[in-house]
DNA sequence: GATTGACCTTCCAGTCACTGGAACCTATAT
DNA sequence: ATATAGGTTCCAGTGACTGGAAGGTCAATC
């Protein structure tokens, strides 16, 4: 059996883990689940490593940091990896992104808003009457 | 049978559900994480409600709609509960949940920027080069 | 050689707030 | 008697990890 000669150096998952940002616990959660490959293994059992997997890790990282989901940021690997792309098919996932995103924020942004009005009404003090209490019981105070 | 007019103060789960806006397998979740007590039964061992448990449970589905964690929304239970509550206490938690809603917003804001950027900037044709693929995979053309 | 401590491995459980489904029981109308 | 529309419990799954237990491996030091 001949070994190959490694152009980039082997490392350890830990290692892997420092480089691409990616948390060493969830390296192999993603292997796991399928979203990379299996990682191939020293003699001792150890995953091992190279430039191209911290790589594809960062890519990963850099997706998830822009909330793709864990499924998403798999399609966006096989259209990275697919030189046949069209970027139609990567600007749709993304621009479907983008509207769940929105709709978080538009979300967020309604309950802020009652909640900063609700929380500047409240004196905050040590007594008992309150706008927050007053609000979620309305109807019905007890 | 679905009354319009319930004079009876007594009613079955769908019909809690129904005026309170609490689907019903929720309702029994949230007994059974202890958000609200156990249900009265009847002798064919229904639980029944009256309108006291329809106005916790609208409390609830309006704390809740606000994004209130349930465990958050049990302590402003006990607070509405509690008469000799301080209109401070409630504001803290109000305040705390205000901070994480904004951390929130402003780390969708900070991917919607990205992305919104990143899709403009796509042309979005039959052709593989992609801004959205380039800028995930930066420093690494695959 | 023994020991320490830092790695690595797998597997299981917990997070949060539900939601779906199976299997079964009860109520009411026809 | 049957149909259907409710109710019950219990188990499992969601998403994306994260913590921890129990154990194997490695490198360095005493």
């Amino acid at each position: 059996m001949h070994n190959a000669i490694e152009k980039t150096p082997n490392m350890n998952i830990s290692e892997a883990a420092r480089r691409s940002g990616v948390n060493a616990k969830t390296i192999r959660y993603y292997e796991q689940v399928g979203l990379i490959p299996a990682a191939r293994r020293g003699t001792n059992g150890y995953r091992t490593y190279a430039e191209p997997d911290v790589h594809r890790l960062r890519f990963i990282a850099r997706a998830r940091s822009l909330g793709f989901s864990v499924e998403a940021v798999g399609d966006l690997l096989d259209l990275w990896h697919d030189t046949c792309r069209t970027s139609a098919s990567v600007r749709n996932i993304a621009a479907q992104h983008l509207r769940d995103i929105d709709a978080k924020i538009a979300d967020l942004q309604r309950m802020r808003g009652t909640l900063n009005d609700l929380v500047a009404r409240c004196d905050g003090n040590d007594r008992p009457e309150c706008p927050i209490i007053a609000e979620l019981s309305a109807g019905y105070t007890q």
